[in-house]
DNA sequence: TGCGAGCTTGAA
DNA sequence: TCAAGCTCGCAG
């Protein structure tokens, strides 16, 4: 805009969108001399500080006193500004979440050392028709090593030659090398679309195929509806290749980064190299490179956790959304998305293909692969043939183990067979720690954390009472706080460590092992034992929900599940899918590439419909059943589920809130208003919460009622706090 | 979201 | 009287 008064002193601002929770973008100066373009990066001063933006679409606000105005102090001239596509897909997000787009932008803006250019690396090369003055064994070496002309790092140079780098200071003195800059990080190496090609089966070929002509149709979503082991990656890949034919980047979504581990192997044995990887526990530096990388095109293909959906790619054409039935898909703070859905939404902005992939698919997307929206494609067989594992359920009822055990008597004479032939086993039990509650025998005092409504879970290996909500610990008492009873204190119900205290019991002889998000060592430890187990070193594996997602253990022949009723009882309307879903993925496990799988379910119910349904392997008759539940209840994907949290530090006034949002809510027949209840937990870290539950018809606009509802609202005060989440998956 | 102004509270 | 802790409101 201009100052049109004064054309010599004319002089532009602009809008930028800012990372903080303001519902706009804020109107900016453009120092004079400096161009800038909606998508261009930049830096600004906000209050007291300096802010990483986004130059943004629209005409800036006008109204804005003009000497309020602050000048963009920075501008990133070497980053690619943000394309249309990633904007829209910006302002999508925020709109569909109800969420500032400044908080949007800051995902896609996370990874400032990527703005930076990383300063050229010094190396040495050989001058032409220079030698040394005196030869020796060392500079002899070292120039053998430099035959090829080509520039090294000193310290790569030294290690390649053997020498120490005193050896090629001396070269340099003498001239015989020069000191030249290396650009820091080659781009990495193009992934080949023809390296390895993988012979198919012939559904496989027919998913490949169809995959492959979805992307002649603009924004097609498929559905790869396959049994566990049925092959689903390598039908993706294809897909992968497709989209590397046609010049185009492709972004692989998994659920959980200890899955990448094998996920990168079989990539590289496809594409000949590894894909960039995007996660929170990547390094900052490499964090900066694929990140410019993946906006200047270097970077072809990216595996990652959700938020590598916001990366700036430059030529985007394909999204794999791998287990996408998966939870972990699914952010709760800050702005709750999820990754699955705004996947799609951004193949349909951009207009490229997104492929789902499931064996036990949402749902949602079989819903939506019923009416035609997805294209479905099958592998109801394994691809190594091998027959899926035979399941029996255990009667906990009668078949129980004695008191104080955790594994049943028939269980147990399984895993002693397949120890017996070699095979592996795995025990599955949801549920991280030693034991979930601690009490005192004498005076009943159990312990809970003092910022949440929950118990703390005994971690034995670490001496110590974890929270799992908020992270508080503190070591385990000698005497019981409440009645100074010695002695006196007892573990109830069982987590994973103490299942595998029972098991090395049992098997002395056997190599046991613990796979837990939680286990000291981090994610590299667990994806070095990933590996350990996947390449038959561990007879019994103990594990938490992270076994069931996807991998491939070929040596595994028997699941145990401890307790498949966890996880029925919760008033969560997806309580039945999702375990049905865990279970059906987590018993998939068992004789992938051999067959003869077997799987045990310890259950106090089972005659429950899941259980059945599982027990039968009869797939199709759960999810008809279960969309039958969901179409007559009027929830998801027939209706439309939005929830309201509201909390505080003070029970009272986080209740007289919710019930004064409640009086407010516009008068709307269509939307049925639940609530407030006190949310099943309670307290998390300190702060009471009550949830409101909305349940509204598909077509409506529940987004604009809650907008509309909450403008109108007296503004919450006191630390009190109202988060919205449309289409909730934790119900907690 | 993050930060500072300005108020309240508690201890010396 | 001062420091520390908290709440509130604002940032262009």
């Amino acid at each position: 805009m201009l100052f049109e008064d004064d054309p010599a002193m004319k002089e532009t601002i602009a809008s930028v969108l800012v990372p903080v929770a303001v519902p706009g973008a804020y109107t900016y100066r453009v120092p004079q001399g400096v161009t800038v373009v909606p998508g261009s990066i930049v830096k600004v001063p906000l209050g007291p500080r300096e802010v990483l933006g986004a130059v943004w679409d629209g005409e800036p606000d006008a109204a804005i006193n003009p000497k309020k105005l602050k000048l963009i102090s920075h501008v990133f001239e070497k980053a690619r500004p943000l394309d249309d596509e990633l904007r829209r897909f910006v302002d999508w997000v925020a709109n569909w979440t109800l969420s500032p787009p400044g908080m949007v932008l800051r995902m896609v803006l996370r990874s400032e050392e990527a703005l930076q250019e990383e300063p050229p690396v010094p190396g040495v090369r050989k001058l032409e028709g220079r030698a040394p003055e005196r030869m020796t064994p060392a500079r002899q070496r070292v120039l053998e090593t430099m035959q090829e002309g080509l520039a090294w790092t000193k310290s790569g140079l030294a290690h390649a030659a053997g020498v120490s780098a005193s050896v090629i200071d001396g070269l340099l003195q003498q001239d015989v090398l020069e000191v030249v800059s290396l650009p820091a990080a080659p781009p990495p190496p193009m992934p080949q679309v023809d390296f390895a090609e993988t012979k198919l089966m012939p559904a496989q070929q027919v998913a490949a195929d169809g995959l492959v002509a979805s992307f002649d149709q603009g924004s097609a979503v498929s559905l790869i509806d396959g049994v566990t082991g049925s092959g689903k990656t390598e039908v993706y890949f294809e897909a992968i290749a497709e989209a590397l034919r046609r010049g185009k980047q492709a972004l692989v979504l998994l659920p959980e980064i200890a899955l990448t581990e094998q996920f990168l192997r079989r990539f590289e044995q496809r594409f000949g190299t590894y894909p960039a990887e995007w996660h929170s526990e990547i390094t900052t530096k490499k964090r900066g490179r694929t990140w410019r990388g993946v906006a200047n095109g270097d970077v072809r293909v990216v595996i990652g956790a959700r938020s590598a959906l916001f990366l700036p790619f430059v030529d985007l054409g394909l999204i794999i959304v791998d287990e996408e039935h998966d939870g972990a898909f699914k952010q709760d703070d800050r702005v709750p998305y999820n990754a699955r859905d705004m996947a799609v939404v951004r193949g349909h902005l951009s207009r490229f293909p997104v492929v789902l992939a499931s064996a036990t698919p949402s749902v949602e997307s079989r819903v939506n692969a019923d009416l035609g929206r997805y294209t479905r494609f099958e592998l109801p067989e394994r691809a190594s043939g091998a027959a899926l594992p035979e399941l029996r359920a255990i009667d906990m009822r009668n078949n129980g183990p004695d008191r104080g055990r955790w594994i049943a008597p028939e269980l147990l004479e399984a895993m002693k067979e397949t120890f017996a032939d070699g095979g592996q086993s795995l025990l599955f039990l949801n549920r991280r720690g030693y034991a979930p509650l601690t009490l005192c025998r004498t005076c009943g005092h159990r312990f809970q954390c003092p910022h949440c409504s929950a118990w703390l879970v005994e971690h034995r290996f670490q001496n110590r009472l974890v929270c799992h909500h908020c992270g508080h610990s503190e070591t385990v008492p000698k005497t019981c706080p409440s009645c100074n009873a010695t002695d006196s204190l007892v573990a109830c119900g069982p987590g994973v460590e103490r299942i595998a205290e029972e098991v090395e019991s049992l098997f002395p002889q056997a190599r046991t092992l613990i796979l837990s998000s939680d286990l000291p060592g981090g994610p590299e430890r667990l994806r070095r034992e990933m590996k350990v187990v996947e390449e038959g070193g561990a007879d019994i594996v103990i594990g938490t929900q992270l076994v069931a997602k996807g991998h491939n253990f070929p040596k595994m022949k028997l699941v145990g599940v401890i307790d498949a009723d966890l996880g029925l009882a919760h008033g969560d309307p997806r309580a039945a899918e999702k375990t049905f879903q865990l279970l059906a993925q987590v018993t998939g496990r068992a004789g992938r590439v051999t067959g003869g799988g077997r799987g045990f379910l310890q259950t106090y119910s089972p005659d429950h419909p899941v259980l059945k349904a599982l027990m039968s392997q009869d797939r199709d008759a759960f999810y008809t059943a279960e969309i039958e539940a969901r179409r007559a209840a009027g929830l998801p994907p027939f209706g439309r589920l939005a929830a309201l949290v509201i909390s505080g530090p003070e029970k009272m006034a986080a209740e007289g809130y919710a019930r004064a949002l409640v009086r407010a809510a516009p008068n709307e027949g269509a939307v049925t208003l639940l609530g407030p209840a006190e949310a099943a937990l309670a307290m998390v870290r300190g702060r009471y919460r009550f949830r409101l539950l909305l349940i509204a018809p598909r077509q409506f606009d529940l987004q604009g009622y809650i907008r509309h509802w909450l403008a109108n609202v007296p503004k919450a005060t006191k630390g009190l706090r109202v988060q919205v989440d449309i289409d909730p998956q934790h119900f907690l």
